[in-house]
DNA sequence: CGAATTAATTGAACAGCGTTCAAAATAAAT
DNA sequence: ATTTATTTTGAACGCTGTTCAATTAATTCG
């Protein structure tokens, strides 16, 4: 049952991942290539297409494992908190965290588009939605009284309020002074915003 | 004094910049080339990179024209409201529409990165210092008894989150549902983060 | 005006890109 | 061992941004 390399094709796609996840902690998506990724895990163009259909979807699966480990962190972080409002302070310290420390990999996830005649797949919409759900997790409790709407609602801006701090943070493009520490901001959007802050 | 097409440097400049402009109003920006940006004006590839020094130059200068015609919106949201809070609400749904209306304008200033080389001209710095200015002169009569360094996190932190919420609603790849009215979003943060809400 | 000079423009060439596909190589089944 | 099925490749295609010598056009000067 032995390829070429001593790949079965699932292991040869995770192989793939793995290498192009490295190749990402060192240098931006757009420096790698189909052809670079080919030849970091010793096969052909040809093969890497063959086994995600284009290169396209081997970034969407690059961009698939990111939101795991994207998850991962932020529910680690939500568990090591104790109240709800902790919960979604560190939650949103440990998003800016990730994104500081894997940047290629989170503009990868929000720039990468699939073409026009490209279906999204099923698993990326579940991977969207555990991290909302995540977010409502920590919204919910801090906000007993309102209806599901309102809550969908506030979960929304809330969490796109976070991502926008952390993603201008991350470019600094529009921050005249440099190194602005995007966590002050964090901080001073969710003591702000949040009409309840009996808990600290 | 004329040239080939009776265009002088700086007229074929703006003409090109026109042209892209109109282009980019129906095709994203990743469907543009160097290549098809110079059958546009009628000249030749080269005669581009020796106007705008790079491709990458180029689509910069775009983004500086865009980034003009998204602060004279501001600008007319603002002059159009009357108290503080309602100027900046209406600049941040102004900011909004522009990004709904001219998608992929919007999308290539915040994607388009130079390489590492190339150094961020002077005039690009000063309109992104403009977009701040404008927002301070909204949030600083809101808030008339902070120090300045607070302002200007303050600032940061109000313009990051509708910066945010615009974009997670232009992608809705955030959102599960698709087609939620950011609108709505913006007003949930605006009403919400803001601790003077007098003035409605 | 005509010749010399300067400036603008081009088109071919280069290395790289994603993708396709017939051919070659390998593995599995008969 | 031979056939069948699968995997892998490498050349080819049309595209990309960029460079640069050759060409054309505009300006300057005698």
């Amino acid at each position: 049952m032995a390829r070429r390399n001593d790949h079965r094709p699932e292991e040869l796609k995770a192989l793939t991942l793995k290498l192009v996840d490295e190749f990402l902690q060192n240098e931006p998506a757009h420096q790698l290539s189909l052809r670079k990724a080919a030849k970091l895990v010793g096969y052909s163009a040809g093969t890497l297409i063959n086994l995600f259909g284009s290169y396209s979807y081997l970034l969407l699966a690059v961009n698939g494992e990111t939101m795991d480990r994207l998850a991962d962190k932020l529910q680690q972080a939500i568990e090591a908190a104790s109240s709800p409002k902790q919960k979604l302070v560190a939650m949103a310290h440990a998003y800016q965290v990730f994104a500081l420390t894997h940047p290629h990999h989170w503009r990868l996830v929000f720039e990468h588009r699939l073409a026009e005649g490209e279906a999204i797949p099923e698993w990326q919409q579940q991977r969207i939605d555990r991290l909302l759900l995540l977010v409502a997790g920590c919204v919910a409790p801090i906000y007993p009284d309102i209806d599901d709407d309102t809550l969908q609602l506030r979960v929304r801006t809330i969490w796109a309020s976070v991502h926008g701090i952390v993603q201008l943070t991350l470019e600094d493009k529009l921050f005249g002074s440099p190194g602005v520490d995007g966590g002050k901001l964090i901080d001073d959007l969710l003591e702000n915003c949040l009409p309840v802050g009996s808990q600290t």
